[in-house]
DNA sequence: GCCT
DNA sequence: CAGTACG
DNA sequence: AGGCCGCTACTG
């Protein structure tokens, strides 16, 4: 038991450092040997105490105020991270090592309360974030810089600025390379299909790369450096520069499994594992399907099993519009007194013809005071028959403050189509505006970008974030914007149009 | 399957 | 919990 | 070895 005789008190709920965090940390201290001390406790016998454990981003005068004292205990103060990286590692850290220094605490970071456009360079950005408890691991700085907590300016300035042309977050040119991620794609998605998640990561990021790529590939040499590209997706392309196709995806297309799965995931709710389990039932083709439903379906899966044909159609830029517009108006007739703001996401936001389905995204004054809005309008779309089918409606949300729809709609002349509404706070907005223009691809690239930061970047914004074994144990405070081009500003990029998010 |  | 979905 | 987006949100 790594903490044998460790009396520690653990101080969260300030600072950036959230109770739940300390919860999960004095849990696995609990869990290893140690001993928590509560803070009401802790006052009376700080003498007692082995270490206290304190944000990264708390000051003396903080700690004094919240263990009520007039002057810090003689004990150490450690950062979490001493407590994370001991559990993770299993062994003791020094927590020396991790000690948050008395004297020089006092970097002042006061929280603006009045929301101002991000400045223009990065060091000026991150300065605004709060800070989070990480940067005294040794494990992390040598595994990663972290621009938050780096104090020396010019370092973070160039260390953001080189590691940003190794992600793609955007695509300028058009794609070159269609002749061979055309091919590559079908494979990544059979390996997908299939439940091959590795494979299929790797092709999915070597396909973004071959898109991204500024010349057209006609030769097998010229993958020879590329990201992501390696030797036996190399081998892959000069086969498919050689022959037009390959043999692995014909192979492929020969397996009455792949075949069936293909088909039958093409259902929404459907995905590769109840597609195979239909298959080991016996369905070979969605006829199989409509003439015997297969007991396990849920509602969800029926409705759109029965409304499959016009649910697959793409729809035009024009309709998509049309339906919009007739949520929207509806939305603003049941809230007059707000100032709803809307925008219609998706591909048909980044400017495409066609659309597989239509995103809106709502948002108005005190959406959290409104909880049930979103039911009020999904009934009233019903009723005037907009709305046929409804698929998840998130009522009231606890932890998350955001509300979502998503449904089925159609004209009264037109084809069932698919719907989503979601309504965000304000002070999200901007960032499920980003999210939800996505593509997908581009949220991925600049997720990863943000967490290779040291950063979480969500539909709901962006934060300060610690991961422990892939999981967020410990995240800060909302960075705020209230525009995308503050977001790409944040970002040091320049602002790119939904049009170039196609990745 | 590729990268750290 | 696994499975599926959203961008 | 382990991550590859999100401690996504929802269903059953």
């Amino acid at each position: 038991m790594i903490f044998d005789g460790y009396k520690i008190c653990v101080l969260s709920g300030f600072a950036g450092f959230t109770k739940m965090s300390g919860e999960i940390i004095s849990k696995n201290i609990s869990k290893n040997g140690g001993t928590i001390i509560p803070l009401p406790q802790a006052r009376n016998q700080t003498s007692n105490l082995t270490l206290i454990i304190v944000p990264e981003q708390s000051d003396e005068k903080m700690i004094l105020k919240v263990m009520n004292l007039t002057s810090l205990p003689s004990c150490p103060l450690v950062s979490p991270n001493w407590a994370i990286n001991s559990t993770n590692s299993k062994t003791l850290h020094d927590p020396n090592d991790y000690q948050i220094k008395k004297t020089e605490l006092p970097i002042k970071r006061q929280s603006p309360q009045t929301y101002q456009s991000p400045p223009q360079s990065p060091f000026e950005a991150y300065k605004t974030l709060p800070l989070v408890p990480l940067s005294n691991s040794p494990e992390m700085n040598r595994t990663q810089t972290n621009p938050i907590l780096n104090q020396n300016n010019t370092r973070l300035h160039d260390d953001l600025l080189q590691n940003k042309d190794k992600y793609m977050f955007t695509k300028e040119q058009p794609n070159l390379n269609e002749h061979i991620t055309s091919v590559l794609e079908i494979l990544m998605e059979n390996y997908f299909l299939l439940r091959d998640r590795g494979r299929g990561f790797a092709y999915r990021s070597a396909i973004i790369v071959l898109k991204s790529h500024p010349e057209k590939i006609i030769c097998g040499d010229q993958v020879g450096n590329l990201q992501k590209v390696g030797k036996k997706i190399k081998k892959k392309i000069q086969e498919i520069l050689e022959t037009g196709t390959l043999k692995r995806v014909k192979a492929m297309d020969e397996q009455s499994r792949l075949k069936a799965i293909k088909e039958f995931s093409k259902i929404w709710g459907v995905g590769s594992a109840t597609a195979d389990k239909l298959f080991t039932l016996g369905y070979r083709t969605l006829d199989d399907l409509r003439k015997n439903i297969p007991q396990f379906l849920n509602d969800n899966q029926r409705i759109c099993l029965e409304l499959f044909d016009e649910i697959k159609e793409r729809i035009p830029r024009e309709e998509v519009k049309e339906i919009s517009d007739q949520v929207v108006e509806y939305a603003k007739l049941l809230l007059p007194n707000k100032d709803i703001e809307a925008n219609t996401c998706g591909s048909y936001r980044r400017g495409k013809e066609t659309c597989g389905d239509i995103d809106i995204l709502l948002t108005f004054d005190d959406v959290l005071e409104n909880k049930l809005f979103l039911r009020e309008l999904v009934d009233y779309l019903i009723e005037k028959k907009v709305v046929t089918h409804v698929l998840i409606l998130s009522e009231n949300c606890k932890k998350h403050e955001s509300f979502t729809f998503e449904g089925i709609a159609k004209k009264p002349d037109g084809l069932h189509r698919r719907l989503d509404i979601k309504i965000y706070p304000r002070k999200y907005y901007a960032w499920a505006l980003m999210h939800f223009t996505g593509s997908a691809n581009f949220n991925r690239s600049i997720r990863l970008f943000a967490k290779n930061k040291g950063l979480k970047l969500t539909d709901e914004g962006l934060f300060p974030a610690i991961r422990s074994h892939g999981e967020t144990i410990c995240g800060g405070n909302l960075v705020e914007c209230y525009t995308e081009e503050d977001i790409f500003r944040l970002f040091d990029m320049p602002y790119k149009p939904p049009e170039q998010r196609d990745l």
